[in-house]
DNA sequence: AAAACTGCAACTACAATGGTTACAGTTTAG
DNA sequence: CTAAACTGTAACCATTGTAGTTGCAGTTTT
């Protein structure tokens, strides 16, 4: 399958709070600007909280704000804090040992899919959250 | 979520092929191997088949053969076969259009996400089955 | 004609995703 | 000090994807 729409959700979120980075954003208007429930918004923010890339406020004018600068906050953060382990699945059942290919080829396939996610994650790790945002500032000049 | 086990037990089922590539090898044969069932493998051979790796005999001792040589098939032609067109899910409902971010933030993470899924298709492009299949019969020695 | 296959449809069980409701607890404003 | 606006989390639902299973029509070899 494919990568999570929590992964999108938790950087369209992360963008839209770097607009204004000392200001508290509620989960019903993120919900809004993302165009989802704001509990499926308030289940992200949880991870984001956990990674420390969000704090967020109680009670009346609370909600959520960058815990760092925008500038500090690569997608491969992003990408670690809502997206599990492994991209790649091995195998639903085990392999059969008793077939050579059964036996080798788990190790094998493991170390491969490592370095095709390594790729993946260089990419991810060359973007900040304040980029995306100078893109998207820049979009409706 | 991740890429599905289809990606892993297509890789297994085809260096399965490869170690005798003049054979036609069976349904069930293989789902021994894998440790499945013959149906789950019938799916992904169709796939198989349609992208052109894999050749099937119908009757007694039919089976699946590998329809090119293991030195021409790369890792990608079997993500190919069996992935869906892109990695990454984008927002699950439309972002809201009122707002700057949801309005231009789709064109961009999509760039970005493609940009990061060419680097993984990239090294799985690098990785042949004969090289899989070299490093499975070094792993026995 | 029997046996060993593929190909495919139908049905099931299970897990993941995202939406919805509900509610306890916190904080601010009045 | 009470009402309102929040978070945090659990519970439940609908939908979808994944994999297992059964069944059967059609093909090929013996």
């Amino acid at each position: 399958m494919s990568i999570n729409s929590r992964f999108t959700v938790a950087i369209h979120m992360l963008v839209l709070l770097s607009l204004n980075e000392n200001k508290y954003y509620s989960s019903k208007f993120i919900a809004q600007s993302v165009n989802t429930n704001p509990v499926f918004i308030r289940r992200i923010l949880s991870s984001l909280v956990k990674a420390n890339l969000v704090t967020t406020q109680l009670g009346v004018e609370g909600g959520a704000s960058l815990a760092q600068p925008a500038e500090q906050i690569t997608l491969l953060d992003v990408y670690r804090a809502t997206e599990p382990e492994s991209l790649f699945t091995l195998h639903h059942s085990e392999p059969n040992m008793h077939c050579l290919c059964g036996r080798a080829i788990k190790p094998i396939l493991g170390s491969i899919f490592t370095e095709a996610e390594m790729a993946l994650t260089q990419v991810l790790a060359q973007t900040t959250l304040a980029e995306v945002k100078q893109q998207i500032q820049n979009n409706t000049l």
